[in-house]
DNA sequence: AAAAAGCTGTTACAAAAATTACAGACAACA
DNA sequence: TGTTGTCTGTAATTTTTGTAACAGCTTTTT
C-alpha cells in the first residue's frame, strides 16, 4: 500500500533501488486538517516526504501575528525541516495539515548518507531548496510590490489550484490570520471582489468564479 | 596573497587540502563599489567565495520596483548562485558590491565533486542554504511585521553593523529605492528619527546615533 | 561666474490600511 | 423555542503610506 504511494509520487524521480530503502526505512503518518506537523520553536530529526493531502507553512512573531509562507504538495518535502535537522536547530516556523495528508518520515542519518549514495536524492534535496528559495522569494514579492487587495485574490486562486476545487471553506478571519491584517479588511476586499464578479460569497465559503 | 587570505576567511571551516583545491582551480576576482556581481536574468557557472568586502542581494519586480533583501559578508557565498548554476537556471535577484569586494570563483563541476569528498564542504554548502533560508525569513518578518519607520531604522542599524561605521553614505532616494519606497517618506521619517536623537542627518550622509 | 543638476525639507492632498463599533444573519445547543 | 456564540456587512474615524509640487541648498558642469 505505502510502496505503491510512494512510487507514484517519486517513482518518476527515483531508482528502484532507493524507493525500497525509503519503504524500509521511512515511518508512515496519517494527519487530518488542522493538525501541526512542525510546531515554532520545536526540534525535529526526521525528514518528510508528503504522499497525499498538503500542508502549510505559516511564520509567526512575537505578538502572535501570523503570515503563510507556502503550501507544500505531495512530492514535496519541506526545505526548514531539512534546516531544522540538519543544523539541528529550532524551526523557525509552524506547519500545518491543510488537506488530510499521508507522509513518510526519513531518519535524518539515512538522509545524509543517501546524498552519496544515490545522485537522484541528491538532486532531489537541492532542487527543494531551490524551490523553497523561490517560493520565499515569491511571498517577499506579493509582500513588496503587491496591495492587500492583489494579495488576497492570489490567495484565493492559488488555494483553488492547490485543492482543486473553486470551492474555499474558510472564514473572513482565517484569511486574515494567513495575510496578516484585519477580518474588516479582508471582508471589505472580499465585497469588492463579488461586486467585479470574480467570486461568490457564502457563510463560511468562497466560490472563486474567476481564476 | 590569495591563499592567505582564503585561511584567513576559511581556514577554521576547510581542511588544508580543500583550501589547496580551491586555490587551484578558483579565479580570483576583484570588484568595486556598485558593480554588479550578478544581473537579473542572467545565467551563472561559478560559485562565488567571498574574501573580502560586502554585497547586496536585490530582488527586482517588472515595473522596476526594487527591495533589499540582505548582505552578504566575507566567509559567506550566496545561496541563489547555487540556485542558479546548479539548477542552470536565471538569476531570480542581482546582486551589488556595496564595499570593495573580493572573491573567488568556484566552477560548479568541482563544488559539486567536493560535496561528497569533503565533509567539511558538504557542511558549508547546507549551511550556506539555511543561512539564506533565515535571511530570507528575516527579510519576510520585516516586510509582513513591521512599519516603514522601524523598517528604515533596521536598515541603517544593520548597515552600521555590516560596514563597522556609524556613517552611512547613502542619498534619502538611495536607501527609498532598497526599501522600495518613496524619497518622501525616506525624508519625513529620518527627519523624526533625528528629532527623537537617533541619527544626525547631513548631505549624502547619516550618522547613526544608537544602534 | 553662470547655469544645470542633484539633494533635502516641507506642504498639501489622495489612497490604502487599521481600528472601533455595532447590527443583522445564521448555527449550535440547552 | 429561546439563548448564545460565531460570522458577515457596514459606517465612521485615525493612522500610515504614496503622490505632486516647489523652494532653498549644494555640487558639478559649462
Amino acid at each position: 500500500m505505502v510502496p505503491q504511494k510512494l512510487k507514484d509520487n517519486y517513482g518518476f524521480l527515483f531508482e528502484e533501488e532507493l524507493i525500497e530503502e525509503i519503504a524500509e526505512v521511512g515511518f508512515y503518518q496519517c494527519m487530518k486538517r488542522g493538525e501541526k506537523l512542525l510546531e515554532y520553536g520545536s526540534y525535529i530529526k526526521n525528514m518528510p516526504l508528503l504522499l497525499e493531502g498538503s500542508i502549510k507553512i505559516v511564520r509567526e512573531d512575537e505578538d502572535g501575528g501570523e503570515l503563510l509562507l507556502y503550501f507544500i504538495e505531495r512530492g514535496d518535502t519541506c526545505a526548514f525541516s531539512l534546516t531544522c535537522c540538519m543544523g539541528n536547530k529550532k524551526s523557525e516556523i509552524k506547519a500545518v495539515v491543510v488537506e488530510d495528508a499521508e507522509l513518510i518520515l526519513i531518519p535524518v542519518a539515512k538522509m545524509e548518507e543517501w546524498l552519496c549514495k544515490y545522485q537522484t536524492w541528491k538532486n532531489f534535496v537541492f532542487e527543494s531548496y531551490n524551490i523553497r528559495l523561490e517560493e520565499m522569494l515569491m511571498t517577499i514579492d506579493t509582500l513588496a510590490f503587491m496591495k492587500m487587495d492583489e494579495r488576497l485574490y492570489k490567495f484565493l486562486t492559488d488555494k483553488v489550484k492547490l485543492i482543486g476545487s473553486t470551492t474555499i471553506t474558510n472564514t473572513h478571519q482565517e484569511i486574515a490570520y494567513n495575510l496578516h491584517t484585519s477580518r474588516v479588511v479582508v471582508s471589505r476586499l472580499l465585497k469588492k471582489l463579488e461586486k467585479e464578479g470574480k467570486i461568490k460569497l457564502f457563510r463560511n465559503k468562497i466560490e472563486v468564479l474567476e481564476f
